[in-house]
DNA sequence: ATAGTCATGTAATGAGTTACATGATTGC
DNA sequence: GCAATCATGTAACTCATTACATGACTAT
């Protein structure tokens, strides 16, 4: 249950209204946790009916702003300092790779080439983001900066495998 | 619907059942893509009913062989050579860290290093695996190995970036 | 006026998890 | 005889995706 502790700490950094997460979800979680827009719609319900958060303003539209409750703010810190996190890593993209001896050598080699080609893509795209955020002093930055580390780092050994994969086929 | 296509790509290597099957699962794709028993049963009943898969022999106990058809290769075939793999990656553990600073510092540096010390403990079994399967120059075997690099590879930089992580925290 | 954006919600479907249920066969 | 393992299946529930539906406000 995760989508519901994005929420919460998201909120900590103030009120805000279902599209306006939906937005911060597109540019800033996507690549960590990804969420649709009636996904977040209907965690907003439950987390409000629940009494992690509530509905501190209306505005023009039907706007609901949502702030975290006291509740929800313990309920978050429980989660980051208690739940251990879930290690279910799913990749198609490697599964793929326990099969490359059903296709041939040149459309494994391909395959593999386009996966070291995607990973150089990621990490000039997250270069960008590194540049643009390279200052600011707060929270919001600096465990950014953290997370969009692992990110580059990831990116750097994804691709540097898949040259040397491309390497092992015969 | 990747779990169709590991299903399929373990029974290009002969029949199996089942019950075969998940302690495949279990054993060498946990890690890639896990799968539980009731959603293996339902898969495979969905294979056979779509023609990808044929119950080839029966056995004791109910127990019924699965062989991969000619329409079940080509689907697998398909699958490696023209679907993009998705890449939508979910991580509990990196979700946590934007949110860093919502505890104290020093339950910060506490949570990066039980990550650094996790990868820690995921390298060693796989340094085990990869010592065991040294040898074998079958298909299985050589893109076993590539997969276990990619897993050797990213381990690696998590654990690097962990310790890196946790001195950024003051 | 009208296009763009703000804003929320519902419905259908698919994928995955956990728990329950049942029974046959094998080895000791 | 009995425990272990082999073997399959169903049900309830949660989570996620895609598509549909609706309408208010704002700036030009």
């Amino acid at each position: 249950m995760s989508l519901r502790h994005a929420v919460l700490g998201l909120l900590t950094k103030g009120p805000a209204s279902g599209y306006d997460l939906l937005k911060v979800f597109d540019v800033s979680l996507s690549n960590v946790w990804p969420a649709t827009q009636s996904q977040l719609y209907a965690e907003l319900g439950r987390l409000a009916e629940a009494g992690l958060v509530s509905v501190s303003a209306e505005g023009p539209r039907g706007r609901k702003e949502y702030s975290i409750t006291g509740e929800g703010l313990a309920e978050l810190r429980h989660w980051m300092t208690d739940v251990e996190p879930a290690r279910v890593m799913r990749s198609d993209m490697l599964l793929r790779v326990f099969f490359l001896g059903q296709i041939d050598p040149g459309q494994a080699r391909d395959y593999l080439r386009r996966q070291g080609e995607f990973a150089t893509g990621q990490l000039e795209r997250m270069e960008g983001i590194r540049d643009l955020v390279e200052k600011g002093q707060d929270d919001l930055s600096v465990y950014g900066r953290i997370a969009l580390d692992y990110g580059l780092r990831l990116g750097q050994a994804q691709r540097e495998w898949a040259e040397w994969a491309e390497k092992q086929i015969r």
